[in-house]
DNA sequence: AAAGATTGATGCATCAATCTTC
DNA sequence: GAAGATTGATGCATCAATCTTT
């Protein structure tokens, strides 16, 4: 264990790093060109509409994205302020609902979602490598 | 092509971006903790000591790591007040040194850093699919 | 007290505008 | 004027402190 990543070793976590930032970059930047919502944006209203048809509970939101409360209530007070969501105090919490222009540019965005991750990322994998790949990024993720 | 990804296409994608943003934020909390250092204060450090002993052109240095030159002279004049490094004005720009405590910090970070990549990337790669996993991750960040 | 949520402060990324130097 | 660099504004992520409700 040298105390410097052999050369081996530095070209995988080079190209790791770029492909990441790359893929996440690129991707960001159709959404955002193409329906004006970023990418956290489109995260929490899928979750809405898929979570809940348009209503979930704060607290529910936050264990799906895995956001830390502090920041699932900042992103939550700019998209209110955007007109994307409001929230209502309920028993126990808080509800998050998708406005009409949020439901609106959600619907927009999905398409130019998909096509953006499988442009930049999904059809870039070849076939026979992709079930390799997806097991061993969920293992990564753990 | 439905406007929707597929459950098989999610599935990789959701693993795609958990593994890329676990990999970032687990690296950069190891070198964070045992160094005081932000994964991107490191990245400048190394690269004045590997590209030129302590010593590079700004504009060089925003060619290696592809920054914007607004983000990197953002990023230098915090790691100035940090006393990380010292900008000197010189014919046709300007001149980054590395500073006594930015070596420091810079040789103490690299061990932690390698240990850190390796640890939660390199070591869970299986060897088997390493190549084909560098060679698939170059090609997506072109 | 504990869980859910908000707020304020700080650091960073990005963009547009500006300044400086050749 | 063109390249190199700085600055200011805005939005976002994170942390710690606080407030609220049960």
């Amino acid at each position: 264990m040298a105390d410097r990543l052999t050369d081996e070793e530095q070209a995988l976590w080079h190209a790791w790093k770029q492909a990441a930032e790359a893929v996440r970059a690129r991707v960001g930047a159709d959404i955002t060109a193409d329906t004006g919502l970023s990418d956290v944006d489109f995260a929490v209203l899928t979750r809405l509409v898929d979570l809940g048809r348009g209503t979930v509970r704060q607290n529910e939101l936050a264990a799906s994205t895995g956001w830390h409360r502090s920041r699932l209530s900042h992103q939550l007070t700019r998209m209110e302020q955007r007109g994307l969501v409001r929230r209502r105090s309920v028993e126990g919490g808080v509800e998050v609902h998708i406005t009409e222009a949020g439901s609106t540019a959600a619907a927009a965005a999905r398409p130019v979602h998909a096509a953006a991750v499988r442009r930049h990322l999904l059809d870039r994998v070849p076939a026979a490598q992709a079930e390799a790949l997806r097991a061993l990024l969920t293992d990564l993720a753990t």
